[in-house]
DNA sequence: ATTAAAGTAGCACGGGCGTGTTAGCATGTG
DNA sequence: CACATGCTAACACGCCCGTGCTACTTTAAT
């Protein structure tokens, strides 16, 4: 038996994949092609379809690592230890991090519209997970700020919360951060970064006291 | 002098606007090329470069058209006289005709998107007209729920309320919106059309009242 | 050294696109 | 009727795309 070299095919994968986020960030989505991600990646075509059947595969593969990147980022960057002068402001700030309020942020926020948009095509069956994720980020940041303790366990958040209320804010929370982030990307011009942090503080304060 | 047959340009630039708006409800603002749109009226590519020059100035005319056509199908919308059991319900009856809950708005919604997209590449110079209308409508939304007359002047509208919590509270409440309408689109399986009402009622609900 | 498998590079086909150009058609005046 | 003029249709060029296919190179076991 000839055995000929081996070559680490996640290893490879993972090349391309960052190419094709790259691509992403240039041009979209749509931009992500067997050809331009093995130009970004300084192969040849042929070579990047031994390792992707089709079109399909790759960007089914760049989406599926992005999610996982963009994932861990947000978790360590909003579990970091924070201090602040109140209540609001600390949820203030962690909800933050999911806003394109910066040039780091806005790549972000462009990594996951490709996802979003993705998924809108491809629908993933047990409903998205990044969907899920930030729902238990804002029901955490809405249970704090009702003065609950926070959940440790991370699978434990992505349950209904007991009170009412925090379902319903976190619910209300998360459509607004929906709303904010797409202000921001898509008329920058009518919503600077400054009135939307003061906007996202004003809805915060607007939840009620965990007393009523 | 010879003069040969005259055709209305304008009735055939409408002609080809319409057959263009077709074309993004199936294929979205990228999919109106030269030929499809060509295709899609049944006209051969050449007649139509006659009217448009390019595909820029195709795109934004068709763009142009659906803009006023979406502003004037809203305004007639919202104007419709209404009858509501309560306050609330009333305001979140004319919110709920900027939401795609239904097929026929999920259309129009379709169209906005477009809209968006093709200003966050070509910004015009004085801002959205468009943002800024839907800020006007919820403005006089929220005027109304904090018990002040609505403003006759559709132009009066424009301009910031003298009380500053209906402003803060109309800028909430157009992020939320904004925030909702993404959701339905991009994550129908999470946000059904009713849980987006129950959603959008909560809202308008902690408006706080006029005497606070 | 030989050899077979794995990896690589590149070509070729068919198709869509924007756009420039050109030949033909219809039409209202003279 | 003849014709100048504006409309129509079609083609051609160059570019980018996905994908099937093939020849070439590298490698490790024999």
């Amino acid at each position: 038996m000839a055995v000929p070299r081996l070559v680490d095919h996640d290893q490879r994968r993972s090349e391309l994949a960052e190419a094709a986020i790259r691509v992403i960030l240039r041009d979209g989505l749509a931009g992500v092609t067997v050809r331009g991600v093995a130009a970004e990646a300084g192969w040849s075509t042929g070579s990047l379809r031994h390792y992707f059947r089709n079109q399909h595969e790759l960007q089914a593969h760049v989406i599926r690592v992005t999610t996982d990147t963009l994932r861990e980022r947000v978790i360590t960057r909003v579990g970091r230890p924070r201090t602040a002068p109140s209540l609001v402001d600390g949820v203030a700030s962690v909800v933050a991090e999911l806003l394109p309020l910066d040039a780091e942020r806005r790549e972000e926020y462009a990594l996951w519209s490709a996802v979003v948009a993705w998924e809108r095509q491809h629908p993933p069956e047990g409903g998205s997970v990044a969907w899920h994720d930030q729902r238990a980020l804002h029901r955490q940041c809405v249970a704090v700020l009702r003065g609950h303790d926070p959940v440790t366990d991370l699978g434990q958040a992505l349950l209904p919360h007991p009170d009412a209320q925090v379902e319903l804010w976190a619910g209300l929370l998360h459509t607004f951060v929906d709303g904010l982030a797409s202000q921001l990307v898509n008329t920058p011009g009518q919503v600077p970064p400054a009135a939307a942090a003061r906007l996202l503080r004003s809805l915060l304060e607007a939840v009620p006291a965990p007393s009523s």
